[in-house]
RNA sequence: GGGGGCAUAGCUCAGCUGGUUAGAGCGCUUGCUUGACAUGCAAGAGGUCGAUGGUUCGAGUCCAUUUGUUCCCACCA
């Protein structure tokens, strides 16, 4: 083995090892309890960020675990097509070549979005490898794919066969720059400093007028009333009555709505029907016409007289000009309000009228509701079920169409001759009504989120009912970010039980985002984002994935910072290195199983460590408490493995006596190999590569069992025995640091101790870390001689005896902040132990415990006295 | 307007259903070429757990109020 950690030397060459070996497929095994995990596809707009690093990285390691634990594990990877957000991108590359999606044609622009998806959707790919994604390669799904396609046909026909599916003219979220409708979700708000334009409209044959503000004066041309307060006495006797819309000239109604406030504004509002949703509710009360004034590029059309073609906002600019000419602008009052902004180009929305497919979430979304509250999904943390619960229960129905090329085409046909809609799953060829061949698919494709919807069963084989379906459906947790659980979860859990009768998955786990070193959001404009390839290709994938779980609690985001990673690679060269220090010893040796081995006390104290760590581990695992688990894996292989028993084990693999020599090599590989298994699901690749190196090992540690706790390798009691011991050794280390006694510098250690035997059966892994001669027992403090400084230890009580680099004064200053701790310490337990309450309401274990602690300070307290007496 | 999150060591953060003397990484101080590792070892300094009140035998942890900060949802034109 190399002396340092070098990732490169071996993380390419093991991936394709396991890829090979088929250790990634899985494979229906009724023997097996099934462990399915959907990879969120991410999408192909681009390249993996370190969002997706942790969310893989989470991902994988759950999989990874449960495999180990012998179920058969399923992670079914893929990628999106992202519709309008790939659109986006390839008509920002086609304008670079002087090319636009109309020069091109339809067929011409979905040639290059499936060149573009082979690129892209190929990277993706890559990148999870270099992460060292365990995924069934074999099953890998675009969710353009013709199994895809078919789901959606399926669940498309039967929605508009139950009728919940359907096509109507509703106010949409139109993006002018995308030019498409988009969904509720699909738009992000944002405070904006606007302006309010306070307009006089004249009632009508007279000279009175009624104010109304507005924050868009150019949809003027589109109002057909205006409304007041039905209870407002300043307007109730114009209900009714007309008022003349400025520059046009026209007369409209004045309405009495409730939705007029009273107390905002002027308490009148302009209706505009066809572009604003609240409008649109009036005008169907009122049964207004809906006037559309502008085009689909947000400029203005035919109504708007002599501003047709203009943009939106030159035409706002022009017409308060000339309102200001005519007289009939008051007032311009600044205005800040949110502003709505197309989640993939960030242009300003315009709700406008407009045909479109709708989805109806009333019937869909109470089981969606359901299935959480029936805790048949849990959200994990908890927190995000009512996040789900507030969207849920006010959700309006969810427009699916959009005017884009890229996507799966609704599978609806028109009859050009009788008129009639044909919704099938199989491509339509003549009308089914009337025989004619005059029909035309409709032009518009689904939002992407429709498929992403069908995810968890559409890749498994459904409509049809396959043997995969049965086994692998419901999978079990579905990992992501708290970003898309509008998006997509919520959409799944209803699209599943409607299309599947059950749930999706049983749990949802939900992390954060990954932030830059400041805090900040990674992002394209800001530049701050990394690279997971470059730190990858620094550091490792294993020094990355430790990064990007340790210290995570679920739902928190989390900062990524290059230090970070880099005490994790220190963490692998440590791990790397503990290794070949056991592999070097073993060279030579018969390395026999660990129940032929006689254990010293050391043996028992890092095993029974190592049986709390499997414990504990696996307890956090299985609450998907990544964080957790890491923390602890790190500890017991650094403190307790590294720096406390390959220390100890050094003098006895030295020794002479063989017996001794093949336990500790015994204790070690045993440590060392479970070590390894626990930490694999983490660091898969510097596990495996290790593992590989000891002796007796076969194979990939990737399909070994996951350590079990063992009851009978606890060794509580010895245990705790043995941190005695270590209290003594770092006493010594201590006494040496305080005095600048060099610690190569050996002492002469006196002790007064009822535990004679066992420090003496321990006296060589003392002498050996503590830097010390020999120990001499002795019945009382003066046998150490003048000038001993002493430490009182639960085990005993310790005399160092210094020389010269004893101050007395500073001896008694030390013992006296002893002194003062220890006191404290009592005051605390006494003070519980004389509580009534807490010897009768707590667990007797706990009252237990605190009366020993009390004695035993009790105890030290009598001896720190005894020796600052005789100071 | 509604709903969350966060506030713990100089910095970044853990601390699960309330129960050892509140932890880690980085940074800092001091000392170490101890035969796996200086990407290392040892010893240390540093915290009244944002504030106030409450529940409890017991609160960093639960409840209420409050301050700061941040996010999401809705939206009054």
């Amino acid at each position: 083995m190399e002396k340092t950690y070098n990732p490169k030397s071996f993380e390419d060459k093991l991936y394709k090892e396991w890829e090979e070996s088929g250790c990634f497929k899985a494979v229906r095994d009724d023997d097996k309890v099934p462990f399915t995990v959907m990879m969120p596809p991410p999408n192909i707009t681009g390249q993996l960020h370190m969002g997706h690093a942790m969310d893989e990285t989470m991902q994988d390691t759950i999989v990874r675990f449960k495999r180990m634990q012998g179920y058969c594990a399923l992670w079914l990877p893929g990628t999106d097509h992202a519709s309008i957000a790939t659109e986006v991108k390839i008509v920002e590359q086609m304008k670079k070549e002087g090319l636009s999606k109309e020069s091109v044609g339809r067929d011409g622009f979905l040639k290059r979005a499936w060149e573009w998806k082979d690129k892209y959707a190929g990277r993706i790919v890559d990148q999870l490898k270099k992460l060292g994604s365990s995924c069934d390669w074999s099953r890998l799904t675009f969710t353009m794919d013709e199994k895809c396609s078919r789901a959606v046909r399926e669940v498309f026909v039967n929605l508009y066969n139950k009728k919940l599916i359907y096509r109507g003219s509703r106010i949409i979220n139109w993006c002018p720059c995308c030019k498409t409708g988009i969904s509720d979700v699909e738009v992000e708000y944002s405070e904006e400093n606007g302006s309010f334009w306070h307009i006089k409209y004249f009632v009508e044959g007279t000279d009175t007028a009624l104010e109304v503000a507005t924050t868009r004066p150019e949809t003027m041309f589109g109002d057909t009333a205006v409304a007041v307060n039905p209870n407002d006495t300043r307007y109730k006797h114009l209900i009714g009555k007309n008022v003349i819309l400025p520059v046009v000239n026209k007369p409209v109604p004045i309405v009495g709505d409730e939705h007029a406030d009273m107390e905002f504004g002027t308490g009148v509002v302009k209706i505009t029907p066809a572009h604003d949703p609240n409008d649109f509710e009036v005008g169907l009360r009122h049964s207004l016409p809906v006037v559309r004034v502008m085009n689909d590029d947000g400029t203005m059309n035919s109504l708007a007289g002599k501003y047709e073609g203009m943009d939106r906002y030159e035409c706002r600019k022009k017409l308060v000009e000339e309102l200001k000419t005519l007289g009939n602008l008051v007032s311009i009052e600044p205005h800040a309000h949110n502003v709505g902004h197309c989640y993939r180009c960030g242009t300003t929305v315009e709700p406008i009228v407009s045909k479109q497919w709708f989805v109806k979430m009333e019937g869909l979304a109470r089981p969606a509701i359901h299935a959480v509250l029936d805790k048949k999904i849990s959200f994990v943390p908890e927190r995000f079920a009512k996040i789900y619960y507030n969207w849920m229960e006010n959700v309006k129905d969810w427009c699916i169409s959009r005017q884009l090329w890229w996507g799966h085409r609704i599978p609806v046909w028109y009859c050009g001759d009788c008129g009639a809609e044909i919704c099938a799953k199989e491509d339509v060829q003549a009308c089914p009504h009337c025989g004619s061949k005059n029909v035309a698919q409709d032009e518009d494709v689904l939002d992407t989120w429709f498929s992403s919807a069908l995810w968890p069963f559409s890749t498994l084989g459904y409509p049809d009912d396959t043997s995969d379906l049965e086994y692998f459906y419901p999978g079990d947790v579905l990992v992501t970010g708290y970003d898309i659980i509008f998006f997509w979860v919520a959409r799944m859990i209803f699209s599943g039980l409607e299309h599947m009768r059950k749930v999706p998955f049983r749990d949802v786990l939900i992390h954060g985002l990954v932030r830059d070193e400041k805090g900040r959001k990674m992002s394209k404009s800001l530049g701050n984002g990394v690279d997971p390839l470059e730190i990858i290709d620094k550091y490792g994938a294993d020094s990355l994935r430790f990064s990007l779980l340790q210290g995570v609690a679920p739902g928190n985001d989390t900062r990524y910072s290059d230090t970070k990673v880099e005490s994790c690679r220190n963490f692998m060269n440590k791990i790397w290195n503990a290794s070949r220090f056991v592999i070097m010893n073993c060279e030579g040796r018969n390395v026999k199983p660990l129940s032929e081995v006689k254990l010293l006390p050391a043996d028992k104290w890092i095993i029974a460590k190592l049986q709390a760590a499997v414990r504990d581990v696996t307890l956090a695992m299985n609450k998907f408490e990544l964080g957790i688990a890491c923390q602890i894996m790190y500890d017991f292989m650094w403190s307790d493995f590294c720096d406390w028993y390959i220390e100890l084990v050094k003098p006895v693999l030295y020794s002479e006596d063989v017996a001794k020599r093949d336990g500790a090599i015994s204790v070690l590989v045993f440590v060392l190999e479970n070590a390894l298994k626990l930490l694999h699901p983490v660091i898969p690749f510097v596990t495996d590569e290790i593992y590989r190196n000891l002796p007796n090992a076969s194979g990939t540690i990737m399909t070994k069992e996951f350590p079990r706790y063992n009851a009978k390798l606890a060794y509580k009691k010895d245990a705790q025995a043995f941190e005695g011991i270590m209290d003594v050794i770092k006493a010594v280390r201590a006494v040496k640091t305080e005095l600048d006694c060099p610690p190569s510098k050996k002492v002469n250690l006196y002790m007064v101790t009822e535990s004679k035997r066992f420090i003496s059966a321990n006296e060589e892994s003392i002498l050996k870390l503590a830097g010390a001669k020999d120990i001499k027992f002795i019945s009382s403090a003066e046998e150490a001689g003048e000038n001993a400084v002493t430490k009182v230890l639960a085990i005993g009580t310790l005399y160092i005896p210094m020389g010269e680099l004893v101050d007395l004064e500073k001896e008694k200053a030390r013992l006296q902040t002893e002194l003062e701790k220890v006191t404290a310490e009592i005051a605390r337990a006494d003070g519980k132990l004389n509580n009534t309450g807490f010897i009768s309401k707590a667990p007797k274990k706990l009252v237990d415990d605190e009366r020993a602690k009390l004695n035993k300070f009790i105890a030290m307290r009598e001896k720190i006295l005894n020796q600052l007496k005789s100071l």
